[in-house]
DNA sequence: CACGCCGCCGCAAGCGCTTCCATTCCCCGC
DNA sequence: GCGGGGAATGGAAGCGCTTGCGGCGGCGTG
């Protein structure tokens, strides 16, 4: 195995310049500097990463967890974050709770504390108080994506406000009679993002002057096939009749519009759909949806951790708000005329 | 920060025994490791990775490296691989080639040969024999995940196999004209993979006495939208008119049961169709399907790889073939009778 | 009873870097 | 011409563990 000082003697010089020629840290002579890296590119040297991490106290790696790996948001964030990350020279070391029953106490207790990551990125994750407290006492920096932590910098998007736009594209289209489908409060992990959402949906109706119905909620997991049975069963109680609903993921939509087809009604002429999301196979089915963007959420988080890692100032914890659009398809339409009753 | 003399000196021993209590190797008194382990849960001690790995010379941590994230198979496969590293108490990090145009070069040269990770698992990518070497050179084994490397042992499935049993499971419902829509040779880096399993779609054709017609094979990249378009091409030529077609992919798949809907064909009476993967998806659709088990692939590689980094024995290259599974749903049967002219 | 073996433990030498400090040398300004 | 300052480099002390080696008892065996 070659090391610094196989480098230094061909170079001609102590490992000491070696060490700053290579890292870029401290003054070398431009020259020095060319043939170090000659030498060092000869012999085919790469700095033992253990080494450098037990002198400088740095891994240049961060701990991504996440719940799940097998759902587009997180593999977006973690696209992105790894993109990132890869840049500043940092790896990316991922932790998945969706494993065995106890891997999220494992992971913190045995991983987590490991001194094997500088700082960590908790993607849709709640964290309890002591998680949070044990990463800090560490001197790990933390931030959330996807939702906020007590105390901790964070990168999301205004659920509230998605849900919000979702449902004026609908109310400008002439639509009154507006379901939603959202996610199941407690199933999900991922903090009070279904509250939010349903709120952005109340919200929007109360502002058009209308008063939300309760009944016109239907929760859901976040799959297709449980937004295609909340939608068989919003579609099939004839006392509703919505002429369009806002469904909090594009997953869930999808479902919604194959079982519209299902029940012989037109998208977008008998129902409109929209979701949230901008999922891959969104263009696909046509569906308008309301894009967040995942991937720049994993970015920005990256960015926000590599702030306070090398200032180690002590900014207010900022949490940032990223943008969202709405994204018109083929799913939505002003009513169909006959259905609605003239008022 | 807790160090490992802060232990020694509260359990009264030396930081050797410590190290061996702590690490369960060599000889310690039951006594004198309960005394240690005492005093490190007080503490809160967690050893120091690097200074661990500098004076041991392992990681415990392995590179998985994916050609994409955004796909079924390769999170699947990530899952079960970390599921398994933890258990083994090894840190999986995460390298995703899909990003930017060079980072594939960067992947390796900056950051798999940085020795941060003591071995490596590729997953459905062609290593160069370059890359493979330069891994080899500094003693990192590698195993790959589904589709051989020269040299590499891996873990895949008989990818000739699995089409040739849904071929069958067709023609034994007297299917005689069956179509096939399998990837696109040039657009995937995965291999061989979309050749061979055409390969499976010819050979039990043949075992039954039918000929392949070339021109009932379309190729399509590994989406929901190709197998759509693909399968509007194929069931739009009216010279062709396949009673059933067999599928590379379960995503390809539902979006051939998508176009034969939206084309007026009732599926399975119009058409059968059956794909590959056993995808998340494929129950919701009812797609029969030729189920592989991407987690346990993952599992396996990394059973594979420690048995390499324990033993550091030289076995021959064991290429594990996994098994799969027919499962039949409703997206197949029968041949309607009176499409077919009596022969 | 004595010898030897073995289990248990401490000492100290690294593992391969980074960086503080000291040293040398050169350039510049007075 | 001389002193001061800074740039360039080397020496060497760690960073926090692991582990080979050796010492020291206790126990089994002849």
């Amino acid at each position: 195995m070659v090391g610094i000082d196989d480098v230094a003697r061909r170079a001609g010089v102590s490992t000491a310049t070696v060490s700053r020629a290579l890292s870029g840290r401290g003054h070398v002579a431009a020259a020095t500097r060319e043939r170090v890296e000659e030498a060092a590119a000869e012999l085919g040297y790469v700095v033992s990463a253990s080494a450098s991490s037990l002198a400088t106290g740095r891994m240049r790696n961060i701990g991504v967890v996440v719940p799940f790996l097998n759902r587009w948001f997180y593999t977006s964030v973690l696209e992105g974050a790894q993109r990132r990350l890869m840049q500043y020279g940092y790896d990316l070391t991922l932790y998945n709770l969706s494993g065995a029953s106890n891997e999220r106490s494992t992971v913190f207790e045995q991983f987590l504390l490991r001194q094997r990551v500088d700082a960590v990125i908790a993607v849709s994750l709640e964290l309890s108080a002591e998680e949070v407290d044990s990463l800090h006492a560490l001197g790990k920096p933390l931030v959330g994506v996807g939702g906020p932590i007590r105390g901790v910098p964070t990168v999301s998007i205004d659920d509230v406000g998605v849900t919000r736009l979702a449902t004026e594209h609908l109310l400008s289209l002439g639509h009154t009679v507006i379901g939603h489908i959202g996610g199941d409060v407690d199933a999900e992990m991922s903090f009070h993002m279904p509250t939010n959402r349903r709120h952005g949906w109340e919200d929007a109706l109360r502002e058009a002057g209308l008063e939300p119905r309760p009944e016109l909620y239907f929760p859901a997991v976040f799959t297709m096939e449980s937004g295609y049975v909340a939608a068989k069963q919003m579609l099939g109680d004839p006392r509703l009749r919505p002429t369009a609903v806002v469904v909090a993921s594009d997953e869930m939509a999808i479902g919604v519009i194959l079982a519209a087809r299902d029940m012989g009604l037109d998208v977008p002429r008998d129902l409109s759909v929209v979701g949230i999301d901008d999922h891959e196979l969104a263009p696909f089915f046509g569906l308008t949806t309301v894009a967040q963007f995942p991937e720049q959420q994993g970015e920005r988080a990256v960015e926000l951790l590599m702030r306070e890692l090398d200032q180690s100032r002590e900014d207010e914890p900022a949490n940032l708000q990223l943008p969202f659009e709405l994204i018109v398809r083929s799913s939505t339409s002003r009513p169909r005329p006959e259905r609605e009753p003239r008022d």
